[in-house]
RNA sequence: GCCGCCUUAGCUCAGUCGGUAGAGCGUCUCACUCGUAAUGAGAAGGUCGUCAGUUCGAUUCUGACAGGCGGCUCCA
């Protein structure tokens, strides 16, 4: 082991160092808490190699934060500085990084075209070569006033020192609040001249030339501080990555999800349509369709009644009378389909299932012995949901919640709570997803959208807080995100390709059976209230299934898949023999095909391939002969002389395991 | 709902600087009967999203509406 000499270099200095031999290029940053060099290359590992003499290692000084934060917010500054120097008249709104990129708002006349993203993109690349220098500067209130007469926005973000929510509405700007100073960013070009400044609290790459790879994606309109009564402004998203690799991941990424997109396979698999004729948001499942949502139905209501459940039914429509008794109209009217009048009653599409539940459980007295009373429903409710958010089968206008609720004591609470959470994670782990973490969705103190008392709250929130934590997943505060009627804890799951999905919500509610005047009859014979438990376990169906549909990217597990297996003929004279197997194979309660079309065998493969059939038997004279099928896997590979009964026997266990193959 | 873009055959898309349209796949018919991801030939299929306006004439220009896409806001 000898010495060598290497040097760090940050920013605009350069240390000298001394290191054994051996010594990895990261350990130099471990010494320098504010060099983050390696976050900003993306990663420790790719700093993970052995010195030698006279290596320079390059980072980058800055206070803190994650380092591709940086990397998009200098980004940031730069399509910025190309937007004022192509658009003059451009006001800066603010430009903060954001998951897996960066974008900045714009007050413009005209909004942005694609032409002009590429005009941007070429200006900022030219920033980008020329190696323009990230210079902080402090100044005072009265001269950054001054200095940004002409950015109405950013004067306001200034004005909002100070003030209530000053630091949220600032922190996106990345402006120092608080303090008695603020910074600005100049960005200082070869000449040594101010090329551009913005208001920022930093911090920045040494230079624009530490950008490596980035792009702009798309421009779209945002409401000026993302309150709709405020100004729309021109937004302008883009990514950046540490390299060229990074970026090319990212988009193929973005491609992977594309060619998921439970729209597109929808339609090329032929399960389900959103016909014009009725209207935006509403769905029709098609045969092959059905068959998954019929299995997925199927299964959800045997696993309640397993646990306890009893499935009840209840009508789409109803009086106004019973949203008023329980609460909701006043909260969700406008979201509702306008009301029907008919005899002098205003009817309306139900919007929730849960005021009718109550009307089952208010059907006779209650006993405590009866109690947790579990009611479960595939519940049809009509939202109407603004025309700029229904989304595919995500977001809908029609949609059916598998919805429970358990009433029960206010003492037996925590372990109801506690029976759904463990009862919905299984169910997702049943359909292939096994990567949670929870919300819990809490009331807002300072808004009066909430019923009820704060003791009230305070032991509701505590008994979701307590069953929650005890599951040992992540739990993410959400402070306001509650129903009126309670506090709620969320499963959020993350699907094949890393994006998270809000599935299940179980909601605790003592307000409802106060508004019904619900009761039991406790074993001292006195009258008490109960309290109620929502929940629905994929939130709603056609949602789950269009996260089914990505998740899997339409090649389901033999379980769920609307054909299971799909019988190819060599040639037409082997179709009687193949007919014959797909009856067996039926008759055992699998879902076979027979293509007796006119195409080739290798058509047939191919369109059973398109379909994401999980397995093919296939025969010609060779089976027949030995009383055999050729079984191919969805995955291409293929056992020649597999038995018929074996065949059969392989797909039933394929199909039991409910395993994806 | 707000901002922008889009809507031509079942699907994916050309095209018409205003004179009523094309391809591939799919569908249908015929021939081929074939051993692991597209056999060949032929045919049918479109009031160019809807309704107005401008015009001798509108799929093309203008407007409204509907539907879609990307965001924003919202999401019981």
């Amino acid at each position: 082991m000898s010495d060598i000499k290497v040097a760090l270099v940050h920013a605009d200095v350069r240390e000298e160092r001394t290191v054994t031999t051996g010594t990895k290029a990261w350990e130099l940053f471990a010494e320098v808490p504010e060099v983050i060099a390696a976050r900003v290359a993306g990663q420790l590992k790719d700093l993970a190699y052995e010195l030698g003499d006279g290596d320079e290692v390059e980072g980058v000084a800055i206070d803190s934060a994650d380092g591709r934060d940086i990397l998009r917010h200098s980004t940031a500054h730069v399509m910025a500085q190309a937007v004022q120097e192509l658009f003059p008249d451009a006001k800066l709104g603010i430009g903060p990084p954001v998951e897996n990129g960066f974008y900045y708002d714009f007050d413009v006349e005209v909004p942005f075209h694609p032409e002009d993203l590429e005009k941007i993109e070429s200006r900022m690349r030219k920033i980008v070569k020329e190696g323009q220098k990230f210079s902080r500067r402090v100044t005072t209130d009265a001269d950054a006033l001054n200095e940004l007469k002409d950015e109405p926005y950013k004067l306001e973000l200034i004005g909002l020192k100070g003030s209530g929510n000053a630091e949220s509405a600032a922190e996106g700007a990345g402006v120092e609040v608080g303090a008695g100073e603020l910074t600005i960013y100049d960005n200082i070009n070869r000449k040594g001249e101010v090329a551009w400044s913005d208001l920022c609290r930093g911090p920045h790459l040494p230079t624009t030339k530490r950008i490596p790879a980035f792009k702009l994606m798309r421009s779209a309109a945002a409401y000026w501080r993302g309150d709709e009564k405020n100004k729309m402004l021109q937004r302008i998203y883009g990514t950046a990555w540490e390299s060229k690799e990074a970026l090319e991941e990212h988009l193929h990424r973005i491609e992977e999800a594309e060619r998921r997109d439970h729209r597109k396979l929808g339609r090329d698999l032929d399960l389900f349509s959103f016909p014009d004729e009725l209207g935006s948001g509403l769905a029709v499942f098609h045969p092959k369709g059905g068959v998954l949502k019929r299995v997925m139905e199927d299964y959800v209501r045997q696993r309640h009644i397993d646990e306890g459940f009893s499935y009840v039914g209840t009508p789409h429509i109803t009086k106004q009378g019973l949203f008023e008794t329980s609460g909701h109209l006043p909260y969700y009217a406008d979201t509702m389909f306008p009301p029907m009048e008919m005899e002098g009653s205003n009817y309306y599409l139900k919007a929730m299932n849960c005021p009718m539940h109550n009307l089952i459980y208010r059907s006779r007295g209650r006993s405590y012995r009866e109690l947790p009373l579990r009611l479960f429903e595939f519940g049809t409710v009509y939202r109407f949901e603004k025309s700029g958010v229904v989304h595919g089968l995500t977001r809908v206008r029609g949609l059916t919640q598998d919805d429970s609720h358990s009433y029960c004591t206010p003492e037996q609470a925590p372990e109801e709570v506690k029976h759904l959470l463990n009862f919905v994670l299984g169910l997702l782990r049943d359909f292939g997803l096994d990567d949670f973490y929870l919300e819990l969705s809490t009331r807002d103190e300072t808004s009066d959208k909430f019923v009820g008392s704060e003791e009230e709250w305070a032991a509701a929130t505590k008994i979701l807080e307590d069953v929650a934590t005890e599951t040992g997943l992540e739990l993410v505060p959400d402070p306001g995100g509650a129903a009126f009627y309670g506090p709620k804890i969320s499963v959020q799951a993350r699907d094949a390709i890393g994006r998270t999905w809000q599935m299940s919500t179980i909601q605790y509610d003592f307000n409802q059976p106060r508004g019904f005047e619900l009761e039991y009859q406790a074993n001292d014979g006195t009258r008490q209230r109960p309290v109620m438990i929502h929940s629905a376990k994929f939130g709603s169906l056609e949602r789950f299934y269009g996260v089914l549909v990505e998740h899997y990217a339409g090649a389901f597990p033999p379980w769920l898949a609307p054909v299971q297996v799909q019988a190819i003929p060599i040639a037409e004279r082997h179709n009687d023999y193949l007919s014959d197997i797909v009856a067996q194979m039926t008759a055992a309660g699998l879902r076979a095909e027979l293509d007796d079309s006119d195409d080739r065998m290798q058509k047939k493969i191919r369109n059973a391939q398109l379909q994401k059939v999980p397995f093919m038997v296939i025969a010609g004279d060779q089976d027949i002969e030995a009383g055999a099928v050729s079984f191919r896997y969805r995955d291409g590979h293929q056992e020649n002389g597999v038995p018929i009964a074996e065949a059969i026997a392989r797909v039933s266990a394929a199909v039991e395991s409910r395993e994806q193959v």
